[in-house]
DNA sequence: CGGTACCTTGAGGTTACTCAAATCCAGTGG
DNA sequence: CCACTGGATTTGAGTAACCTCAAGGTACCG
């Protein structure tokens, strides 16, 4: 019972953040040995967030800052007449729910893909950093502008991109990311199912299954219900190039976080 | 001569922040007494741009903090092919290139739609105030994350409204922020051409301009040209409505800043 | 083994795009 | 002050892309 504790991610500080093995991934890595000191004593390795399960709500008060650990979450805004709008899709090591530090309430959902698990500093705890720290607030500023850049690189170019382009960097942008993780680009499984993805490209499910099997078609890729197979990675770049801004949309914020 | 220089604004400080017409909107409202003192001695209250000249460039090295203080800028951000792609409208009191603050280097360009003047911090100068004052971190982090909050709204929304909606969408949001700064909401003149409207919205010009004559055939707006009157409000506010988040997409940062 | 949700495929309709031409407008020079 | 000119805007006709509606197929779970 005693190591069952041990060895699960229940409960407080197992295990510090230099160990652990998203460490290269997590915002953590930008900190001062002072300030880490601090957030080994703070975080919270949390109890796995079972698939279908809500991380927050839209509106719920923000209860701390949270860093995906293994899994996916899709974030998720509703509209007014409760249809949902996909915002992203986070993977480990992505910061949860930045943009609520300010008004330190959630403006979206975010809802596990798959069984997940995560690390979360209370917002008590994280605010008095921030307080004692400009060093952290700089580094939050950064995370937040990369995020920025993202975001708006993704405006630009979602509405006015045709459905395979949009098709082509989305399966690019994960590919990318997956690697990034150490995690074989070429060939990955989507915890999300179509009407995610065609729900965050704008577009509906049968454009996007159309488009998947025609990328099949041209040998570019190979799917099989949620388990793609990259066949032609250049030709996939080929298509998701059309009228992108230099720097790559997909590659998304090069140092610790963003979902995307 | 000498008048010339305290009339105009060329120079240093003749003016604080606190006796400035924009004081309200401008993020200067936000900091304490210790700061703003500071900042008046920092700030630099620029030569005034030509409409059509560039306030910086994309990768040009970010100079400092710019605060608009009359005219309008267009942010933009150009593809491989020289293609532009409108990001935003700068109105007064809106602050400039924010996302740059972490890279130093502009991702993208900023030009005058008209003549236009503004204010500008030097980076080191600002840089030191954000290493002095997590409280200065803080409200740049404030500010981040509204405009955050708003490109992802609309995101969430570009890239799955039709035309008329966006088209409404735009009308409103610019209505609303020129309300905010005092002028007549329903009569106000397009500093942008069709071409940066439509390419804002990921529209073409065609569309943009038979959506104009739709709103005007049905009596919801008067378009002569660059000039629009908003006859019916109610209508307009209806058609953005459609799809959206709770929150008000056009309802822009409510602070301070934050672009479009 | 059956059920249910997910995914694919097909046919037809709609919206916004493309190409092309006419009109309007601001700025210029006579 | 007016005519002129080039750019901006509007308008029209035809087309392509994506959506909608509908049906059939497939995979996973009890």
């Amino acid at each position: 019972m005693s190591d069952q504790r041990t060895l699960s991610e229940v409960g407080h500080s197992q295990e510090s953040c230099e160990q652990c093995s998203l460490f290269a991934l997590c915002f953590a890595q930008d900190m001062d040995s002072g300030q880490r000191e601090q957030l080994n004593a703070s975080v919270k390795r949390q109890q796995p967030l079972k698939r279908g399960e809500h991380l927050f709500h839209g509106g719920q008060r923000m209860k701390g800052v949270v860093v995906l650990r293994s899994g996916s979450i899709k974030g998720y805004d509703l509209t007014q007449d409760g249809d949902e709008i996909v915002s992203g899709f986070f993977l480990p090591g992505d910061a949860i729910g930045l943009d609520s530090l300010s008004s330190h309430a959630h403006s979206g959902f975010a809802e596990a893909l798959e069984d997940s698990r995560y690390c979360e500093i209370p917002i008590r705890d994280f605010e008095r950093m921030l307080e004692e720290s400009a060093r952290l607030n700089q580094v939050m500023l950064k995370l937040l502008s990369e995020e920025m850049a993202e975001t708006r690189r993704l405006l630009l170019v979602v509405g006015r991109l045709d459905a395979k382009t949009r098709v082509a960097m989305f399966l690019l942008s994960l590919s990318r990311r997956l690697a990034r993780r150490k995690q074989d680009p070429d060939r990955f499984r989507l915890t999300m199912d179509r009407r995610d993805i065609a729900n965050y490209l704008g577009l509906t499910i049968e454009t996007v299954s159309r488009t998947l099997t025609g990328f099949q078609r041209e040998g570019i890729i190979e799917v099989r219900g949620k388990l793609v197979n990259v066949l032609d990675r250049d030709q996939l770049v080929g298509l998701a190039r059309q009228a992108l801004p230099e720097s790559d949309l997909s590659e998304e914020a090069r140092s610790s976080q963003s979902e995307c």
